[in-house]
DNA sequence: CGTGGAATTGAGGCCACTCAAGCAGTGTGG
DNA sequence: CCACACTGCTTGAGTGGCCTCAATTCCACG
């Protein structure tokens, strides 16, 4: 059930069969969380971090007055608080975005791998550094993008990163998330976003319902965030 | 001269002498750098990471109109690159916000480490999660702050890193950064930045003046700002 | 004393926001 | 089986935060 981590590490770097069954065996059984519900409360100490097998969640960040910005998305075979092991006390709640399954694995079991598998352990932190080179990415929408590119950017992220650990066909994926998660995503308002996810479907460049998400010309797309792959670190090379 | 950055470590885990002589051992002669000049180029592939001993500097990425959007700022101590040693190619430059002084680590001299020194080698990943984690928060500060709550956090924020260094005197500090830059790190305008400066030089929160910054009411920054310091992970413990 | 970078100020405009209402699809209970 | 509620999407109208353009002042420096 940890594939899509496989996945996702085998895409970087070789795991030897030794190591993949280190990590089979390194998780608990799944849970299951229900869509909206909370899996990391903002300001907790969790004695394990998560994996999430399917679903897709998000950290987030509640303001004063009610509004808030999730900082990151969760696809398949992603780690949402794999930074709690060393951090310790997290700064942020992790929220299904929609129904999610998870898995656990304690940070003991964490501290073990870093004893005694260096090699595995830095593909896990390669994982965390994967995650910051994101929230760097999104600075750079959120700072100095036009809110239509900052939509086509996390469009083709979003694919780039589903179609690694498969749940892609062509350019058509499932993405359960509505507008208004979306806009908290990037920072805008949903009237907003609306808006210029209108405009894209005006141009041919993308067509999204319901959870369907359909991209009809990557190119344009691509064209229009300035979107360049790199930060996703999609090389296979030794680590 | 890795003073900085035993300090930042140790103010959140004990480290050995054995581990600091280690760490002290491993870098090579310190290099200056000029002002404005480039440290790291966006999308090179280094054979080594680099500490921040003296001096500003700032990760950036250039966008294709000219624009340009600084994604972290570093304070002595901080490592620009660290990342590198397993992203392999960076996405983004790092750049010379004031003169700087660095020291080098060579990436074969990180894998030594990480292959014999799990302590070590779980405090330089948490490094590099502290990294994440404010890029979280300058994400939240760019989504939902007004630009005031922003400059303000983003103040409360330099403050307190260079307090972990010792930079600090009573609530002064030098932050050899204009305007200019200061926009880029924001997301924002300069003029717009001027006017919000001004705003909380009238409020009597700040004063700000070429290198010279000093904070005048703390309180009123923190509670503009939200400005809660648990992301920059302050507590002393086991890791 | 001229030069250039940084800070400041004014004016005008647009992007994105808020408020508000309408519509469509889905689920629920009488 | 239909009224109703609820959630998500859409649209209109008006506002304002932040932007751009442009000019001026200030100051360090050669």
């Amino acid at each position: 059930m940890i594939e899509p981590l496989i996945r996702q590490l085998s895409h970087r770097d070789q795991l030897t069969d030794a190591e993949k069954q280190q990590l089979v065996a390194s998780f608990n059984d799944q849970r299951v969380v229900s869509a909206g519900q909370e899996i990391v409360s903002d300001g907790s100490r969790p004695m394990f971090s998560q994996l999430l097998v399917s679903g897709i969640a998000g950290r987030q960040k509640i303001l004063a007055d009610g509004s808030r910005q999730i900082t990151a998305i969760h696809v398949p075979g992603d780690f949402m608080d794999l930074h709690g092991f060393l951090l310790k006390r997290l700064a942020h709640g992790v929220v299904a975005i929609s129904t999610c399954v998870l898995m656990e694995i304690k940070h003991e079991t964490l501290r073990r791998i870093t004893e005694t598998s260096p090699h595995l352990t830095r593909m896990l932190w390669l994982d965390t550094l994967i995650d910051g080179s994101v929230h760097r990415e999104w600075i750079v929408a959120m700072g100095r993008r036009s809110a239509l590119a900052q939509i086509s950017h996390f469009v083709c992220e979003v694919f780039v990163r589903l179609r690694i650990v498969g749940l892609t066909k062509e350019f058509r994926f499932s993405l359960p998330m509505t507008q208004s998660q979306l806009a908290d995503a990037l920072g805008l308002s949903i009237v907003h976003v609306n808006r210029n996810l209108q405009s894209l479907r005006k141009r041919g460049a993308l067509s999204w319902d319901g959870d369907h998400v359909e991209i009809l010309d990557w190119e344009a797309l691509v064209a229009l965030a300035e979107f360049d792959p790199t930060y996703l670190c999609l090389e296979m090379e030794p680590r």
